[in-house]
DNA sequence: CCAGTAATGTTATAATGTTACATTATCCAG
DNA sequence: CTGGATAATGTAACATTATAACATTACTGG
């Protein structure tokens, strides 16, 4: 993501701590902005060394008490699949989208297609099942990294 | 499940990996007959515990191997949300469900919604994503759960 | 039987995540 | 502005999940 991008994501998480009430602090900036800055998801460890450039000496709990204050104010969300967290480019209203994830460059995609969602609800609801986090993560391969190997479809 | 739907899942399995031609060991058979047997998911070191009661001695990779066995053959799905395995009941087809798991009582049901697997590789297609495996897990609560306990909705 | 492959044994270690308790920072009521 | 409560962070140890590397054993087909 470019500068200007990362910076108008920064300023859309501040406002949003702020109109909640809740800190967004050095640290938990820091994580956030590396989250957003990175092209691909972060694991938690990626996260702690690349701190240890503004932090003096992180441990993990520094790093996941940030990415839980994260996932609760909906700022980022957790790749469950390969154990990797990625910024969410509008937090305006909490969601859980669907990711698409490619194997070959590491790049994720969200996406928030409203009949997954619909048929989610559906799905659940036809067993009596009330979902609180739906996790929905597609492995495979994106269209640039289809297009640019010698990939037979 | 009951010893005779066990045995049933299990003489499938058998037939299929003969049709196969892939070998379903003594170990694998085991770790299948555990998961299969089990009313909830299993981690992969729980099922090392169990297994101490027929092997003499199993290390990480032993389980390691035969879930990933198990996998490759659509005789469990592993959850990726709770780091955990599941056996499955219609092994024929290969396919991936979609998986309600209760945070209450840990119990998961397999679903496969075809409206929740349509939308799916609709969204990926729009993306020109392709799909080798998806993850669809719903994080929440089972009616059985919601009803015994005081749960306002 | 023999050679090749598949499966398993064994040890160590990597990667991910949590507990518990001490310390510091912030907030806000008086 | 101060003191007490709450929130956030520091720190050390540890728990859980997963893999690497290499040796050994079992099976299979000629």
């Amino acid at each position: 993501m470019n500068p200007a991008a990362i910076k108008r994501v920064m300023q859309r998480a501040e406002a949003l701590c702020r109109e909640r009430g809740v800190r967004l602090t050095q640290q938990r900036r820091t994580v956030l902005e590396l989250l957003i800055a990175s092209e691909k998801p972060l694991s938690a460890y990626d996260l702690l060394d690349r701190l240890r450039e503004s932090v003096k000496n992180p441990a993990p709990p520094t790093v996941y008490r940030a990415l839980d204050f994260l996932m609760q104010q909906g700022l980022i969300h957790k790749l469950e699949s390969i154990h990797a967290y990625v910024g969410c480019t509008h937090p305006d209203h909490p969601h859980a989208g669907q990711f698409l994830i490619c194997a070959d460059c590491g790049e994720v995609e969200e996406v928030q297609d409203p009949r997954v969602t619909e048929s989610l609800q559906a799905a659940g609801q036809a067993q009596g099942f009330r979902t609180h986090r739906p996790v929905v993560e597609l492995l495979g391969v994106c269209a640039h990294c289809r297009h640019s190997k010698t990939e037979t479809d």
